[in-house]
DNA sequence: GTGGTCTAGACCACG
DNA sequence: GTGGTCTAGACCACG
């Protein structure tokens, strides 16, 4: 199910990123299953009323990273096992965005015991992750 | 003490954008003392060989932000009082971080047991900022 | 509409700082639609004969205010939803304002009774923004 | 008496527009009376920790714009008796500062009906103008 | 000395 | 086509 895509025109992040982090986090989520087949480009282009370009780009991306596999005259689906990355690599992404979200947190003041809520309930969304 | 900066050409981040990252972690973090001299644009774009004017838009977007204060012909301090934005806005911009970081770990197959450590231990360094 | 943007070089006001009040006065009088696209940063810096930097410095700064969005790749447009900053920053700001206003008044020998029918009528074209 | 005068590090004005801007205002709500001796240069300077040449401007800018009279070797004194601009010239910059004014406001989202007590507050210190 | 503004012009990212 | 970044370098305002 790709219908909860939507482009914030208002976001610093370029619109194919937008497509493709919204499209990894519906994988991530549970949300899109494994196997199945996503949008053509121009499907989803004439839907979110952008360029097939940005589409393609996204999709690209996405297969790139392993988050889907696009099957030349089929179509594109979820892939998603895995990450391939190496344990040192897996660590260093997570500690680089772990501090970014702390740099911006304390950046608006927020402390610790504020955040911990906000963690446990967004934590939800991604636990149907944890039994892989 | 800005002496830890460092520029990534390679980063997907611009270079005024790192600087302007760098000086406001060390600020958040107490490195860097309210009321600190921060070295001249010219002396730190030396230092970084970068252009001036590149660190000078790292200084004005670190102004804009309030975490510093530029002084015509005396130099730029450290200032951050606190955050001039509503609670609304604080929130907004706070999730926006925490479901970035979110979605990299659980891209990156961390479960949320083993970001758990992780964040204890990166949460100290901001600690000092909870007495505010 | 911003054909009624013009540079004063004798200002004390840099250019930049006058092509933003210019735009973001017509953005809160209504002059200037939400959605609707500006002139791009070359159009308008050969209209007004200044330097593309220096409309993309006006752009930039009223992006990160919240009254435009710029699109890379499309243009910029017109956003304007509301202020984010908390209620003791907007009363500050408001203040300071109205105290520099006050003042320069006074200095003109201006007193209330003379500043009410000029207040009165000005406003007016502000109260457009008031059902917001 | 310009005990009351105070800089602020973090104001976007310099310094000696600062300093012109206080001594002008408190001469204007009757703070400082016509004839009165301002203190030194030097004796301003030291006491606020800035720079003579910073208070010599703001004087000197003072004595321009005809708030005060320097005497060559006795002193400086509140001068102030009115305001020798042209009608034409009064209104046109009341115009602008209240131009000014109700376009910050309108940015931080105030309605008339949230700025009309604000008014009537700040009127209260300039009135004293009024008989002139 | 300090930071702030502006120009000229290159090159890149996005759509 | 669009905006964003960066450099090189001039010149000004401030202290």
């Amino acid at each position: 199910m790709t219908a909860g895509i939507s482009i914030a025109t208002d976001s610093d992040l370029p619109i194919y990123r937008q497509i493709y982090h919204q499209i990894r986090r519906n994988v991530l989520i549970g949300e899109l299953k494994e196997g199945e087949l996503l949008p053509s480009v121009r499907a989803l282009a004439e839907r979110l009323v952008v360029n097939p370009n940005t589409v393609a780009r996204a999709y690209q991306e996405l297969a790139r990273d392993g988050v889907v596999d696009s099957q030349q005259g089929r179509g594109i689906f979820v892939a998603r096992v895995k990450c391939v990355l190496s344990e040192e690599e897996r660590l260093r992404r997570c500690r680089i965005a772990l501090d970014l979200f702390l740099e911006e947190a304390a950046f608006l003041d927020f402390t610790p015991e504020e955040i911990r809520p906000l963690l446990e309930r967004s934590w939800r969304r991604f636990k149907k992750q944890e039994g892989k």
